[in-house]
DNA sequence: GTCGCTGCAAAACATTTGCAAGAGG
DNA sequence: CCTCTTGCAAATGTTTTGCAGCGAC
């Protein structure tokens, strides 16, 4: 925890810990204030400024990754930066990991094979817009 | 133009026609303020106010999409509705549409074949990360 | 010690809402 | 005409900023 902090080159600070751990461990990939209420639980000082701030700098270095979402107002963060892809339930508007290096593989044969006019393609994520069944 | 908006129940106001027609006209899928811009630049007098009301009921009405993206701090809009995928580029920040039936098909046998546990897919969208070449 | 980080509060944006007046069918 | 839409302005929500003081290294 504190190594992925200090490896990342920032400061570990009190603050950041409890804010990349509630990041780490929220579900759907939260929205800064989503994060805020669970570092407040534990630690009541923590500003929602803070986490902005925190978060902001987590992207900066590498740590995590904004997350691209057409609903909703506020904007969202995912602590995985591996490549991988999003399956977005309409109905509880979570944003759900999805790792498949067969899919990976096949984006990639297929855009090697066709290559795009005027753009060079640098990384891949498919988004899966559909519905959770069970829980 | 007139037709789209009353096929989709929509009346087909001044405001709306002016709207709808800079939304399609502008590259890179356009904020709210971006197309505020080009429509006040024929009609003065259309307020920021109605664009979002008017590209809200687009949206409402199955005329127009939001676009998933996790950069920039404003919603984004698309006049297209048919299935089809984006690329982003890093440097002009521009989304540029890509329609491949082709790669439709492979994402759609992969899950046929494959599945998804939990998960009921609905549609799928390819966001291509990279940078256009050329203008 | 130094410099980056935090907390606070204010500012800057972005979007929504309420309502009286106007326009579409 | 009746109802939906507009324009305005105010309210709401989200993110950023400035800065004095604190804390990591």
């Amino acid at each position: 925890m504190r190594g992925r902090l200090t490896q990342a080159g920032l400061r570990a600070t009190r603050q950041r810990l409890v804010i990349l751990e509630s990041l780490l461990v929220l579900p759907g990939h939260p929205t800064a204030e989503q994060v805020h209420r669970r570092v407040a639980a534990q630690s009541p000082t923590i500003s929602l400024g803070t986490v902005y701030k925190a978060l902001d700098s987590f992207v900066a270095a590498g740590l995590t990754r904004r997350v691209a979402s057409a609903e909703g107002s506020s904007r969202r963060y995912d602590a995985d930066c591996s490549e991988h892809h999003h399956l977005f339930c309409t109905a509880t508007q979570e944003i759900i990991d999805y790792c498949d290096p067969q899919l990976d593989q096949l984006i990639r044969e297929f855009f090697a094979e066709r290559g795009l006019q005027n753009f060079q393609p640098h990384s891949f994520s498919l988004h899966i817009t559909g519905v959770k069944n069970q829980g």
